[in-house]
DNA sequence: CATTTATAAGTGAGCGGTCACTCAATTTCA
DNA sequence: TGAAATTGAGTGACCGCTCACTTATAAATG
């Protein structure tokens, strides 16, 4: 790794966990430069504005997980095991660099309204299956995006408490029960 | 009401719709004080800083919100009834007042610290539901908070995409979808 | 090779501007 | 008329960002 490339790594690293810890507009520039341990004009050689910084690692994982997830889902065969392929994936993500992942977790809020519509989408890859299955009678036939949620739900909201400390170890170890209970969610009969 | 009363009942309002529109560090507390139709120095005379001010707000509706539940699920019998309460009684909360329900929803992660350990919470109040089933063998025997989430999971993250705009109308049209999908999730087999 | 030249990377004091908060003056109203 | 409520210009702290300058690295030259 070349020298600049490691410093942008370094300042990119010290950002996010600074933003994790504290929220993107409670953390100064002041800090990340310290954090990197370079001097805070140093961060405006690599990002024209602390904004674009966040956007920027926002984005990165918000496309690397939507395409991640669209190749995970596409061989399997079958609903059921769409939904498998998919939680694993999302899982070992999240295992893979908790920091990142809490980050992109805690700030959809802001930033998802930024995200362009034809850009690569987690949630998309997820209702689009749901929306096929529905279509081949896998499943009862209900409002598409409403049960999406509900089945992104269990997965996303298990991970949110992760962050807030309420249970600990990784996400990958109850893949099975997460995929169970999604599967159960979407295929809950109308009365 | 009194005059003063009405000032501070202005005051929150025009915080609370501004805080959910823009974010809490993102509102100035100029902007708090024009929608409110005050001066600026008026805030002070009713909160001692603009960040009591949303905690306040946060705190007021998430005490509210697991007195309620707790009432709404102590009547019902069983653990299906139970959820059926707790469910219905959330999303009338959502319904009854979206702003601060949103405010309370995209504001969890910056305030829940503060939150006392012994005060009423939303969570508890359905982990204890939940590890009651459990003991009576009404739900397969699992690690309460990740079943807890997960089950949480089906309609925080509906209520979510409801603020993302994903969909729109009413949470309590499907409060038989929700009870469903998430007794669903705690029925889930153990393999 | 040594030496000059060119470019990239890094620095940090300081600038312009914002914002939460204060307070002396003014208005409201019982 | 006096206490309570309101006002808004003013204050100081802070913060993102700039820029003139230094240092490290690489390229060119003879």
């Amino acid at each position: 790794m070349g020298k600049a490339e490691d410093t942008k790594a370094r300042l990119e690293r010290a950002a996010l966990t600074l933003f994790v810890a504290r929220g993107v507009a409670e953390t100064t520039t002041k800090e990340i430069a310290m954090a990197a341990s370079v001097a805070e004009g140093t961060i405006y050689r690599y990002f024209p504005s602390k904004e674009q910084l966040a956007l920027d690692l926002f984005l990165r994982h918000h496309q690397g997980l939507a395409g991640a997830l669209a190749e995970a889902q596409r061989p399997a065969m079958g609903l059921r095991a769409k939904i498998e392929a998919i939680v694993r994936c999302y899982c070992e993500w999240a295992d893979r660099d908790w920091t990142l992942f809490a980050y992109h977790l805690l700030n959809q809020h802001s930033f998802l309204i930024e995200v362009p519509d034809d850009m690569a989408n987690p949630v998309t890859v997820v209702r689009d299956v749901i929306s096929q299955a529905m279509k081949a009678d896998e499943i009862p036939r209900r409002n598409v995006d409403l049960v999406a949620a509900s089945a992104i739900g269990v997965v996303m909201q298990s991970a949110t408490y992760k962050v807030y400390g309420r249970f600990t170890g990784d996400l990958s170890d109850h893949v099975r029960f997460f995929a169970d209970a999604a599967w159960a969610v979407l295929s809950v009969k109308e009365k």
